[in-house]
DNA sequence: CGAATTTCAGTGGAACTGAAATTT
DNA sequence: CAAATTTCAGTTACACTGAAATTC
């Protein structure tokens, strides 16, 4: 038999932003990765779809760079994608150490989907809080990223 | 060449909640995991520490219910606090299933260590926030893990 | 030449599953 | 009996390093 709380974290976590922050994330991130198991996808995937579908065809190595994921792992994703026929890989002509990468209609097809999926977890994610308190959220979240992701 | 702004995340992962949230947690874990390093550790291992100081004695699965580390994880990161002289791992005398796991005095030093560490990566990390943006960044993401976390 | 791109091979922390052995 | 605990063996997504081959 355990104590009435077992399950409570301890302070240090609780109160420690940088751990708080990794706590709330990974809830975030367990109902994003159960919609996307759904549909196939890791995420790795959507983030390249995304980029190709608003940037427009790219490097893989400017990819990468666009959403932080490493030169060799986009390798493997875009490898992937490929086989499911969402990008294609085409060589640059201008550039011959480069390949082109193009995402496909079944490509934005696919994002579209997971567009909606992610929108059914985004209100599910951010149910406790108010329309204001979301925007309050993400206002400064988004000052602290933009901090430390340029300077 | 590459256009002016090559780097710029997708509108769609800067500005949904989840993939915003993770990108933050992403640098703030970059910065702690930097620090943690230097002094050896590793993220398991200042979880269990910490709840082994706040909480006292525990038994193995109840401390990886506590900080949401898998009970096979917990065996490992056990070990290696052990190994380091920073828990003592005894039997329970009145339930043979169960390893009474206590911090050491050299744990409780090294926790301490950590703790400064920490202080100073949280101090860098929410730079760019005023001492009330931090209580309410705080407020808001307590409010979200504790209605996933309970109900 | 140096620098950038793609690719492969491999490492390591983290999260998780399945199953066995023991005990309650 | 069922349920809980510890432990081991193995898997997967992810993040990263090093190096080779090619091209600019």
């Amino acid at each position: 038999m355990e104590s009435a709380d077992d399950e409570t974290l301890p302070a240090r976590l609780r109160t420690t932003p940088s751990w708080l922050l990794f706590f709330t994330a990974a809830q975030a991130q367990r109902l994003m990765w159960a919609g996307m198991a759904l549909l196939d996808v890791r995420r790795y995937h959507y983030a390249l779809l995304a980029a190709l579908e608003e940037f427009g065809p790219s490097s893989q190595a400017a990819l990468g760079r666009r959403v932080g994921i490493d030169r060799s792992d986009v390798v493997a994703a875009i490898n992937e994608l490929v086989e499911q026929g969402l990008v294609d890989r085409t060589l640059d002509a201008t550039d011959r150490r480069r390949n082109t990468i193009t995402i496909t209609a079944a490509g934005r097809r696919h994002l579209q989907r997971l567009d909606e999926m992610l929108a059914g977890v985004q209100e599910e994610f951010l149910a406790p809080l108010s329309t204001e308190e979301r925007g309050k959220l993400m206002q400064l979240l988004t000052r602290v990223f933009d901090h430390h992701a340029r300077g």
